[in-house]
DNA sequence: TAGATTGTTAATCGATTAACAATC
DNA sequence: TAGATTGTTAATCGATTAACAATC
């Protein structure tokens, strides 16, 4: 019944609901493999295979109810109820994204911040900022299983030790350092800094096709591209 | 020369280069392919065949030079010297990435930011805050090439038309709105709560998959998983 | 020389799409 | 009924890996 999903078909999924919230959102009540596959850039036959082997079926000639659709992919993913979840290191970024999910929108709930600056911990305030060494007890007592880490790149291993030995089942890495994925933990990494230089080549990449489609036909140096 | 990358390869050569820049910072002078390939997590085959499609060898028996491997990856990536971006809305994430960023760490420079909001748009900053209608103007004089979008879900859409219309060619998007990519812009979505909601999902699924495998191999409801 | 690593081809694998019968 | 859309199979496509000759 759940078969086992590549990252890529969690992606689609994902996206999928979020296309489809819009819609219901916008009071549409019915939507075709044709509406998602343009949504997301892919074929019609995919989207249906995403569903059908999810066991998400629609009716020929109907399309598929949104209602449900949204029930079933929110069932597949997990990711019904409040998300809870901690950040650790509470930086610039950190504090942004407790700032931003504190307030239990988009289903995300930041519940707790930790830091080893005693500055700026704060048990009292609403969305308390506790010690690090407090974290394995916090996540323990309060059953959270997701972490987002925004900690300088040089505390990261470290820090990660700590989050091994604690409940934390998932940790979204938003430093630069190569965390490793084990049986008991899953690391997910979101560098920004790569981000943008990955965007910056596509950026640079795209601008260099379109001058050697624009430039003459005439051979060049370093013109056998292929 | 210069082979049409896929995002995937994009991706693997920035992470060629981070990896190396690390050897290089503790002494290392040479690196194998086997060696690139543990730390993605590929097989050798695909190190050396992504290197060398992009002109890049090392000699047999002893790997490549790291040194000129980054030199190399950084030119074909386009990535030398300083990545100038602007930050489009200063709410909480914009301000995070404009105080990162700002200080010319890590190869980025945010230069300015954008706002609609009069309170904090304040152009005598060190890193100026400027109002967006003044977006097209600074970009051209400025030269800027991309943007970071952390404006409002609802204000995406607006505030991307008028990138559209400056010279802007990247968009890395923070927001939940759908953009596209057109011929003269990039974008590229970064949303961190899907990211989150994935993460979740992941978790909740090799979660499950411990617990079939724990459970006894009698049939159970929905044991037919294949 | 013997051993190790690259460069490259052929094989494999998985993901995606095309196509069409089933059917609403 | 005729037309449209699903569900599903077979075909395609691209990406990855295995394997090995070349060679340092």
């Amino acid at each position: 019944m759940q078969p086992i999903m590549s990252k890529d078909v969690v992606e689609r999924l994902s996206r999928y609901r979020s296309v489809l919230l819009r819609l219901k959102s916008l009071g549409f009540v019915r939507v075709f493999s044709d509406n998602l596959a343009d949504a997301l850039g892919v074929s019609a036959s995919l989207v249906r295979k995403d569903l059908g082997l999810h066991g998400i079926h629609g009716v020929k000639r109907g399309g598929y109810n949104i209602e449900t659709l949204v029930e079933r992919l929110t069932e597949v993913l997990g990711v019904s109820g409040m998300l809870k979840i901690v950040v650790i290191g509470c930086g610039h970024i950190g504090s942004a994204l407790l700032r931003t999910y504190g307030g239990k929108r988009y289903g995300i709930n930041a519940v707790a911040g930790f830091d080893i600056n005693a500055q700026i911990i704060n048990p009292m305030a609403a969305i308390p900022i506790l010690d690090v060494h407090e974290l394995a007890t916090y996540v323990a007592t309060q059953a959270i299983d997701v972490a987002v880490l925004c900690v300088p790149e040089d505390a990261a291993a470290t820090v990660m030790e700590q989050v091994r030995t604690s409940r934390i089942r998932g940790v979204l890495n938003f430093t630069a350092a190569h965390l490793r994925s084990d049986a008991h933990c899953l690391v997910q990494p979101l560098d920004i800094r790569m981000e943008i230089e990955k965007l910056f080549c596509l950026v640079e990449m795209s601008a260099r096709r379109e001058r050697a489609e624009t430039a003459p036909e005439g051979r060049e140096r370093g013109n056998d591209d292929r």
